[in-house]
RNA sequence: CGGGGCGUAGCGCAGUCUGGUAGCGCAUCUGGUUUGGGACCAGAGGGUCGCAAGUUCGAAUCUUGCCGCCCCGACCA
């Protein structure tokens, strides 16, 4: 994409509603644009980094064996009454009406609507268990939207749901996604630590939030220090072996949000140089209620014994658009955004510093569509701008690497190359460009 | 929902106390000179001062009502 025609209103200066960094670097790398308190829209740069962590969302939902649906965003308000939180939900649920002056809402959640998808089609206990996810906007009418698309009103969520014969094949779905959870997170390039969640009525281990380390988060967490290694391997965990250990390997270490906290369980659980406190935003949660819903629905199958069962539900979301603002939380600096690869919403800036030059625009022609043409995702500033506007625009929407070429360069028959996150600088000579992009290519340095 | 703050040009702000017909910086447009870290010179455009009613000869400024946005708190992916 040339720089030229591609929608992307930066702004200097940080407009004053946006009080954290996350906030300002979107409303300033032009990602986004406030429609209504809460409410957001999606500019380019934004909507293709909201897509990239969207699509790697999915692509571990899939490989984790659950099956993508799609649900609407106004649901009648008749399921909500069979459930009874039509009326428990509250202010927060969006009421509406259509025309016939039916009662519908917009979705804050999807129980409902998937318990009834599932209880019209599955009635025996053969086709569990049955593991459906959705990727779709909600609404929740927050007291008070705030942080940005952090806790905005309208939010685009992956919320799974899993169906299943009783309690203990239940654990085995809610392992299943525990995992994949680990693996999500860790291929954005984030840290999440599970921490245990309350549980309600149903009690025992079946309930944890995922929650990001970040300088800037949102509430205090507590944690033994060594579950931060934990992760290493995740990658490599395949969904038939025993899950279940390793869920406890993690559940092992102490975590604690503000709310549950206490220094002396901390004290007795994790040694005085393991202890460490920081802040976290949740990105993930994910629990199992049981037969809550599908009592309330008559949501059952026929068991091996021919009698009826109601299955064990369990629901898992990630806070996909929560997730951008999240990541540029944990990674930034004074000049703006340093994307990881993975979300980058292009893998290269390419920089031509002097578009008047008919030498250095003919050699950035030739490196833009060689890198087009090698399905590299290049952004390519072929504007009349300053050197210095070049720079700190390039700085600010946070590529990982730029290529930088200009009367300095071509005089040596170079280009420099410039790594946003560490600043390393290096110059290749024009003619070795193609190899550098196979090498970088498939070392995933973009 | 309780407490606080703010709405003046695209963005950031001054002007409001003490009423006299709107200004600064950046951005934008035109011409020219520039081109390795947010350039320079000359010129130009852009605002029913959130909306409505009232007071007044006269309202951005005073009064009342409404709307919107932000912050702190309680609550949430």
């Amino acid at each position: 994409m040339r720089l030229s025609n591609f929608f992307l209103p930066v702004l200097k200066e940080t407009p004053s509603e946006a009080e954290i960094i996350s906030h300002q670097l979107m409303m300033r790398s032009g990602m986004i644009s406030q429609s209504s308190s809460g409410i957001y829209s999606w500019l380019p740069l934004g909507l293709k980094v909201l897509k990239k962590i969207e699509n790697i969302v999915r692509d571990e939902q899939n490989k984790a064996g659950v099956n993508e649906i799609l649900m609407p965003t106004i649901q009648p308000a008749d399921l909500w009454k069979e459930s009874g939180r039509y009326d428990d939900y509250g202010k927060e649920m969006l009421r509406i009406q259509d025309r016939q002056e039916r009662e519908m809402l917009y979705g804050p959640t999807n129980e409902e609507q998937v318990t009834d998808i599932f209880r019209r089609s599955i009635k025996s206990y053969k086709d569990l268990p049955t593991l459906l996810y959705h990727i779709q906007w909600k609404f929740r009418d927050e007291l008070r939207p705030r942080f940005g698309v952090m806790r905005g009103r309208e939010f685009l969520m992956k919320d799974a749901y899993s169906f299943d014969l009783d309690h203990d094949e239940c654990k085995k779905s809610y392992y299943k996604f525990f995992i994949s959870y680990l693996k999500t997170f860790r291929r954005m390039g984030l840290k999440a630590i599970p921490m245990a969640a309350e549980t309600g009525p149903i009690g025992g281990d079946l309930s944890h939030e995922f929650v990001i380390i970040s300088e800037t988060g949102e509430s205090d967490i507590y944690f033994d220090k060594r579950i931060l290694s934990e992760d290493s391997k995740i990658e490599d965990v395949a969904y038939d072996n025993d899950l279940e250990q390793v869920v406890q390997q993690y559940n092992n270490y102490y975590t604690a949000s503000d709310e549950k906290f206490d220094q002396t369980e901390f004290d007795n659980n994790v040694a005085k140089d393991q202890q460490t406190k920081s802040k976290g935003i949740e990105v993930g949660h994910i629990f199992s209620f049981g037969t809550k819903y599908s009592e309330a629905m008559k949501a059952n199958v026929l068991t091996s014994e021919g009698k009826q069962a109601y299955v064990h539900m369990g629901s898992y979301g990630i806070g996909i658009s929560r997730l951008v603002g999240a990541i540029i939380e944990s990674s930034h600096d004074t000049k703006g955004i340093i994307w990881p690869n993975v979300v980058s919403p292009f893998d290269i800036g390419l920089i031509n510093l002097k578009s008047s030059d008919e030498k250095i625009n003919n050699i950035c022609n030739d490196i833009y569509s060689n890198l087009l043409n090698e399905n590299v995702d290049v952004l390519y500033d072929d504007k009349k701008d300053n050197p210095g506007v070049k720079f700190s625009k390039m700085d600010l929407i946070g590529l990982p690497l730029q290529m930088i070429i200009g009367n300095k360069t071509i005089e040596t028959n170079e280009v420099e190359i410039k790594y946003r996150k560490s600043g390393e600088v290096k110059y290749i000579k024009v003619e070795n460009l193609p190899n550098f992009v196979q090498e970088i290519k498939k070392s995933s340095a973009i």
